[in-house]
DNA sequence: AGTTAAACCTGGTTGC
DNA sequence: TGCAACCAGGTTTAAC
């Protein structure tokens, strides 16, 4: 499910509601991919603040509510999400019942923020600060925000020297460019023109340009849709994304590519599916 | 150092 | 219908 459109569209969804909600309660149910890293306990009390977004990663900064009146004050710090492959936050109400994948609650006064997560890849991580580990330890490897000025084509280009492993792998690797995941990876691709195969160092200037518009395209479009919902993917209020009914390659093996018309291929890089059309994708 | 496989889990689909 | 095999949106960790 979640790529970084789908984590976008799900952190837009909870940020205005939860900013400045107290926390009431938390319940952990089965054990996501790291121990949460404090008594859970421990979190009530606190002040919400922000929701923010770092690749994939969410932030929810927790305060000390030194002015409660009653109660306890929780903690200084902040919870770590990842969705994995199949994680979705959803606010609901405090009576209602967690399903068998709901793994983690977290009951504020303004509504009870849940995670479900079948596959249970994804994590909540407690941290004292987003540059204290675990957190900064996962986000020193994160490459560049797709959206972020900095990035030029030449930056592209130059971080894309010496790299020897295929384009789709190092997009996919987030180590350059952070967010697209295989769909997207796909679909940006196949806007740019670019065969998937195609060495990461053999991509010349002009093209790592067209590359980069081609994922921003991607990713502003499926931003605009509410992302993708292959399976079951929505966001905090339940709404199902649309961008998959507009997905060009992903899932289209065998049918003919919207542009030429040849049959689109499936390949396997890195132990994933890649599509493409070998005709309008060149290396 | 850079690249590739294995691992973490469950559930849905496909094929025998 | 039953069951085994395979596939799936991600990322870390261990191994070449």
């Amino acid at each position: 499910m979640p790529e970084l459109p789908e984590v976008e569209v799900t952190r837009r969804s909870i940020a205005a509601r939860l900013h400045g909600a107290r926390v009431l309660s938390v319940r952990c149910g089965k054990p996501l991919r790291w121990p949460l890293g404090i008594a859970p306990q421990a979190l009530v009390g606190s002040r919400l603040g922000e929701t923010t977004r770092r690749g994939k990663y969410l932030w929810l900064p927790l305060q000390r509510d030194a002015a409660a009146a009653a109660g306890p004050a929780g903690v200084d710090g902040g919870l770590l999400l990842h969705l994995g492959m199949s994680g979705s936050l959803a606010l609901q109400d405090a009576a209602s019942e967690p399903g068998p994948h709901a793994h983690f609650d977290l009951g504020t006064t303004q509504g009870l923020l849940r995670l479900t997560d079948p596959r249970r890849f994804g994590a909540v991580l407690w941290c004292r600060a987003l540059d204290a580990d675990p957190a900064a330890t996962l986000l020193a490897r994160l490459g560049a925000e797709p959206f972020d000025a900095a990035l030029t084509p030449r930056v592209l280009h130059a971080a894309l020297r010496g790299r020897k492993v295929a384009i789709k792998s190092l997009l996919l690797g987030g180590q350059v460019v952070v967010g697209a995941g295989n769909i997207y990876a796909c679909e940006a691709l196949f806007r740019a023109g670019i065969d998937p195969r195609t060495r990461s160092d053999r991509i010349s200037l002009p093209r790592a340009e067209r590359l980069l518009a081609a994922l921003r395209e991607t990713l502003a479009r499926a931003l605009e849709l509410g992302g993708s919902t292959l399976r079951d993917f929505s966001d905090a209020h339940g709404m199902a994304g649309a961008f998959q009914s507009e997905a060009q390659v992903y899932g289209r093996e065998g049918q003919p590519c919207p542009r030429c018309g040849a049959p689109l291929r499936r390949i396997v890089q890195a132990q994933r599916s890649t599509y493409f059309c070998a005709v309008c994708q060149r290396r």
